[in-house]
DNA sequence: GCCGATTTGTCCGTATGTATC
DNA sequence: CGATACATACGGACAAATCGG
């Protein structure tokens, strides 16, 4: 029961994209034949379009109109193209995962931490530490920081299944923004005791904090990822010079 | 003279938060007041907003008003957040970059080539093959193919300065849309012979192809850093669920 | 080169819904 | 419950870019 108008129709759109309706590098019905299309106001339509912009769907020029540029990718690697948890990654690559929970504790954020995640020194956090299986091979590490007070009654148990999946459905938490920094480091002893890293020195590793509705960083993370089975997309658009 | 307002009031916000006028975790005026405050329609505050959260500076809560989460990166390693040349990012990270060209041929796209760069194979193209140097160190590594007929007249001498201040200047040519992939990938022999890799034996690596104005790809970059010098940074943001 | 039709870009005012306090 | 705040949506106006006659 959407009733987000724009939303419908930047998913209609999306579809008729990837399924073909519209070809690739065609132009897509001006911004009127659509008003006329979805019987809804210009504004929205233009919010559809936006959105499919973001996406590296569709480009928009000025005084011609909106061209189709998606093409598909291989729909192979992992991609990180949204917030998202490794449960929901392996569903919609079509792949059996698995967790092993190597480490679950409590702890208060000392100096090096609260450096290192940006929570005020003296928080209570959860530490978790993860290794995530595809295919029988380990192939991601990640050190979760929870603030306690935000994220109570978490268990080894929950950390096994999805933590995200606890936060929202049972905590009834929303998680809002994630800022996250990809960089490439080398591999440690840690690393290497729990991946399969065969014969890479380093590793690709998204660091990310994310925040909930109230604007509170609530989560650290430190996720640790085998080079061949790691891919990060973007679409970057140029805003407009002063 | 920008007549684009809600840019003026997006970079005008922007500063206010960079600059501290603006508090960490404190909320911003409601977009009432800065309705008022800035003599313009709700819908232009709300579209500086939109931007403000797409950088990860703000994040909105319905009912409760806009939150300052803004806080500084060190500004030491390289960071790719938009699209932006070698050039761009030396100056905004007050380095001093060199470029030197090691390959500058002309080339029709054979298959192999049409799959990876995702042009049609016979095309025309320019390859160029750059390493750029930061504070005397050889870090990145590009592979650059240019569509011969969208960027005419490139020589060996612009590929030494910037191909994008002729493009853009020069060519009038207006650069939209990227788009990025990140992976990162085993060392090979040409990255051994013309960077300095220290004992890290894979790389950071970002393909991109990027878009002109009139949704022709115009070119397809491969470019291979040295992962101590690499960092990417990214603001996820989630979307409304159906 | 000019003009008019088309199309996207920007901006305004208003109304209504929903969440918070 | 009412006041405040952001979210969605509509309709209209004009500007800027493109294209064809």
């Amino acid at each position: 029961m959407p009733k987000i108008k724009y939303d419908h129709i930047y998913k209609d759109i999306k579809a008729k994209i990837e399924t073909g309706e519209y070809e690739f590098q065609a132009m897509l019905p001006s911004e009127h034949t659509l008003v006329s299309e979805y019987g809804c106001s210009r504004n929205t339509i233009r919010r559809a379009i936006a959105a499919l912009v973001k996406d590296g769907y569709v480009q928009t020029m000025q005084g011609k109109g909106v061209r189709n540029i998606f093409q598909p990718v291989e729909p192979n690697s992992f991609i990180l193209g949204s917030i998202e948890s490794f449960k929901e990654s392996s569903i919609r690559n079509h792949r059996k995962g698995t967790t092993r929970v190597v480490a679950f504790t409590q702890l208060h954020a000392d100096a090096k931490i609260a450096k290192k995640t940006g929570f005020a020194q003296g928080t209570l956090l959860y530490y978790v530490q993860r290794v995530h299986y595809l295919d029988g091979k380990a192939l991601i590490l990640n050190h979760n920081y929870f603030r306690q007070d935000l994220v109570p009654g978490l268990t080894p148990q929950i950390a096994a299944q999805s933590i995200y999946d606890y936060i929202e459905k049972e905590l009834h938490m929303t998680i809002v923004t994630s800022k996250r920094i990809m960089t490439v480091e080398k591999m440690t002893q840690i690393d290497e005791k729990y991946l399969d890293l065969n014969d890479y020195n380093c590793l690709a590793v998204v660091t990310s904090q994310t925040y909930n509705d109230q604007g509170e960083m609530f989560e650290y993370t430190q996720s640790r990822h085998r080079p061949d089975y790691f891919r990060f997309q973007d679409n970057a658009v140029r805003r407009p010079v002063s």
